[in-house]
DNA sequence: CGATTGTCGTTCGAATTTGAACGACAACTC
DNA sequence: GAGTTGTCGTTCAAATTCGAACGACAATCG
């Protein structure tokens, strides 16, 4: 520890692009979202992420762990989609502790209407300018960081 | 926009990839940071453009600009570094409307106690990771969507 | 020069995020 | 089955973020 390891010009330089990167698509992403639907990002993707389970519905703390928010974070933004009538809120049948995160019919349509102009920006920006190469050497490269953060704690 | 195109399979992992993990990686650096030091990541952010810069300063905007946070964050965070005297403020020579933020010694110090501990972080969870190859094309990728941003704006 | 237009950094209010603490229930162990 | 340990989701206070509005100064153009 005494003698570190230094990001040379090339690592130094992936790593600046990554995170300015990643800060400015989120910036973008949520402007987007909040302009035409009034929609913070981690709402847009909790909508997605129930609309992709089964019976729309799911664990909170499932849920926070896709979205990638703390379990504080996701029992608010599920209040304000609850206000909004785009989710409810269910016991969960198995486990009295639990609670089911469910897409109300509401949400379906919230969500038709708004993925097409939230997945152009996502391809304008990102997708659409990479390669497909790159697209798959960019996954493989996010998959191992994923990975190793998701099991290391 | 009546018939959007869609992510395919590949497209929309790679998507899904790059979210989860540039948001897991930001969870993983703050914790890292504050437990270290008690620093935020957009603060550190703040010292390493500072200590790169020419006579350790830097005008606001274009702190901001790098940092990417919004001007007003910029003034909060510059504000805690100054309580933490890591950072100063003086009026800019050529200009009187603005403002220069400049390392103290004691910035730099700090920054040079926190940094190994930082890229130890990164490099063990995303640059070590990588081969040469896939350190290049998320470069790229990178940059492509960057550029993308900040002259779209 | 005087007026307009633009840029700079700050302030303000509102919204959001996080970790810690908590009560309720579940899963094991003996 | 009682006791212990662990998980679930929520609440709370504190910190941070953003955009809009603002006053101060700069730059441009007549």
């Amino acid at each position: 520890m005494t003698d570190p390891r230094w990001l040379d010009a090339t690592e130094m330089a992936a790593w600046r692009a990554f995170l300015s990167t990643s800060h400015l698509l989120e910036r973008r992403i949520e402007e987007q979202l909040k302009a035409a639907a009034g929609l913070t990002h981690p709402q847009y993707e909790i909508l997605v992420r129930l609309a992709d389970a089964p019976e729309r519905s799911m664990r909170m703390t499932e849920l926070a762990r896709g979205v990638v928010v703390s379990k504080s974070a996701l029992t608010y933004q599920v209040g304000q989609l609850e206000k909004a009538g785009l989710v409810e809120r269910t016991t969960c049948p198995s486990d009295d502790r639990g609670v089911l995160a469910v897409l109300t019919d509401e949400g379906v349509r919230c969500l038709r209407r708004v993925a097409p102009g939230h997945v152009q920006v996502v391809r304008s920006y990102l997708i659409d300018r990479l390669s497909r190469e790159e697209l798959h050497a960019m996954t493989t490269a996010m998959r191992k960081t994923e990975d190793a953060l998701r099991s290391s704690v």
